[in-house]
DNA sequence: GCCGTTTTCGGCCCGACTGTTTTCAGTCG
């Protein structure tokens, strides 16, 4: 079993447990020791192997946990698992997509009528059964009739990144309109760059919350008021996706931010090294416990210490700032208290685009339109690489055409550096394709006139394990091969990834010296997260590319910058933040 | 179920909002 599927049952039993109405504090357990095994790099089955090692030194891991992973590891399975399963009605996990349906609520409905799917739950709601319960009301059944019809559309999956973005940057805007908004942004996953964002959370610091809320309330894209109370109001917005707005006072914006930022996790984890310290955060600031207060239910705190920027809190419990990439509750707060945090990639660290398409295959604009486009977007250099003649439905490249581009790219060069140093300079490249039956689809002594090569996976993606990962890592092996493009062909929502050793391709990108791209498309974002941490583990540089194939392609190098930065990695780790002349120092020996 | 530079037992982050309540449980983040 590997890392993934051992959290996988852990993270089961902790929804089985929450459902059953185990102690918080147990399920809280499952899912902590769920996410450290979800977030190594390592394999389990590593450290058992290791003598000198003990897989109870991991965090949140004791005797118990290590004794179910044996168990899983030698037997694949797990009794307590299978018992809980058993005693488990298959509706729970459908019944608690519906908003405002826990695992208390749906126990009572399963319990109390029988429901057995969300139509027999619609049904149960029509004839006013659901009201009958006691704890539940009429109001209650007209909204999880509400919430069914919200649970069944599948259109209301978490949208991408760059789309939750664009809502938030035009929410924002608006809502600078109103003068009663001192301070403004943005929190949640949107502020943590996660891959898919579920909902917007939004701070405003005001001495008029009401002001503020109805502002929100009469934004022409909110279609409706969920919620809205003194301080908080939530409302849907644009594609449906729920916006939530939190109002507070200027000297506890910072504290406001950094709680609706996240992740619970990391809130978590900072809030106990607070009670450590002798005191306590919430979404106000940080207060002092006196004695006695820390065991009050409510401690009636003292004044606030800290609250009005994030670094002001952070620094009261001991820490430096921690970019808010990293705020996964992981193993950031250790690093941080260390002085360990990595000094994360930023935008003005790129250079140059090392992967994009013209009009010659499937690109929208020509190789004259790209170039000026690239200027533009201030990059110093750019590698051409459209498709190789395999991908025929993209009018992909044979040898004739594709040394035809390179001469036009020679012109150009020549063209740019005419009067003085050049604006950019255009790299001669291609992406080739591996092909079903391994090899390339264009031969060695076309590559090696080549600057600069990517090579990709786009054919025969459902193969074997074995024969993916043996097509992948001959590619590294080709000297003239300079990147591996989109290494494991998911596409976020729509398509899985191949199934690809990504271990071994790690292995054999460090041993040959290959770059691996982190694909910037918001779709892509490929290497993901945690296999760009293992490859900066393992020494392989990487090159963040937007894989353009427009003009307005180039703006998605944001997304791929944020992709690296979740991974903690820095601007050494990426060849496309060196200058022409170090990345070429940077690049496999040619053979001659 | 985990954890310990006070502790091997007794803690484990914290608060807003809603509905159905006569004082709070459930849900959410």
């Amino acid at each position: 079993m590997t890392n993934a599927d051992i959290a996988a049952v852990f993270d089961q039993i902790a929804d089985i447990l929450e459902y059953q109405g185990a102690g918080i504090f147990r399920v809280r357990a499952y899912r902590t020791a769920a996410r450290t095994i979800g977030n190594m790099i390592e394999s389990l089955a590593t450290i058992r192997a290791d003598a000198t090692r003990s897989l109870t030194d991991l965090e949140g891991i004791g005797t118990d946990l290590a004794g179910k992973i044996e168990t899983l590891q030698n037997t694949g399975t797990l009794p307590l698992l299978e018992e809980l399963q058993a005693a488990m009605p298959p509706a729970v996990f459908e019944l608690m997509r519906v908003p405002g349906l826990g695992p208390k609520k749906v126990k009572l409905l399963i319990d109390e009528l029988g429901v057995t799917s969300l139509d027999d739950l619609e049904r149960a709601c029509r004839d006013g059964s659901v009201q009958q319960i006691k704890g539940f009301g009429n109001k209650t059944q007209t909204i999880i009739l509400k919430n069914i019809a919200f649970a069944k559309n599948p259109a209301h999956a978490r949208l991408l990144w760059s789309d939750a973005d664009t809502i938030v940057q035009s929410l924002l805007a608006y809502m600078r309109i109103c003068t009663q908004v001192k301070k403004i942004d943005a929190a949640g996953s949107w502020r943590r760059g996660q891959e898919t964002v579920g909902d917007i959370d939004i701070v405003v610091s005001s001495d008029h919350a009401q002001t503020v809320m109805h502002h929100l309330h009469a934004w022409p894209e909110t279609s409706s008021v969920l919620l809205s109370g003194d301080t908080k109001t939530s409302v849907r917005g644009p594609r449906n996706v729920q916006i939530d707005l939190r109002v507070v006072g200027d000297e506890s914006f910072g504290a406001a931010l950094q709680y609706f930022t996240g992740s619970k996790e990391h809130n978590v984890r900072l809030r106990s090294r607070a009670r450590e310290r002798g005191l306590t955060i919430n979404e106000y600031g940080v207060y002092k416990l006196t004695q006695g207060e820390a065991e009050a239910a409510r401690p009636a705190h003292s004044a606030s210490i800290a609250g009005e920027t994030e670094l002001d809190i952070y620094r009261a419990v001991g820490l430096p700032w921690i970019p808010p990439e990293l705020r996964e509750g992981g193993d950031e707060i250790i690093r941080a208290e260390r002085d360990k945090l990595p000094r994360l990639l930023n935008q003005e660290d790129i250079r140059g685009d090392l992967h994009m398409h013209t009009s010659a295959t499937d690109g929208e604009n020509t190789l004259a339109e790209m170039i000026h486009a690239a200027i533009a977007h201030g990059l110093e250099y750019i590698a051409i690489t459209d498709h190789g003649q395999r991908v025929t439905m993209a009018h992909g490249l044979d040898k004739k055409r594709l040394l035809a581009q390179w001469e036009e790219i020679d012109r150009l060069n020549e063209s740019l550096a005419e009067n003085g140093p050049p604006a950019i300079v255009v790299l001669k490249g291609i992406e080739v394709d591996m092909l079903e039956n391994g090899g390339l689809d264009l031969p060695n002594d076309v590559l090696k006139q080549a600057d600069w090569v990517v090579a990709s996976l786009h054919y025969g993606q459902k193969q074997p394990r074995d024969r993916i990962t043996a097509r992948i890592i001959e590619a590294i092996e080709n000297p003239h091969v300079s990147s591996i493009g989109h290494p494991t062909g998911r596409l976020i929502n729509r398509r899985p990834a191949y199934d690809v050793d990504i271990e071994a391709v790690i292995e054999a990108a460090a041993r040959t010296g290959t770059f691996l791209e982190i694909n910037a498309n918001p779709w892509r974002l490929d290497l993901n997260d945690h296999h760009a941490a293992a490859a900066k583990k393992a020494g392989v540089k990487m090159v963040i590319s937007t894989d353009a194939h427009s003009t307005r392609g180039f703006d998605v190098m944001r997304c791929g910058i944020l992709q690296a930065r979740r991974a903690g990695l820095e601007a050494g780790d990426i060849v496309n933040t060196r200058t022409l002349g170090d990345l070429r120092q940077l690049m496999k020996p040619q053979l001659s």
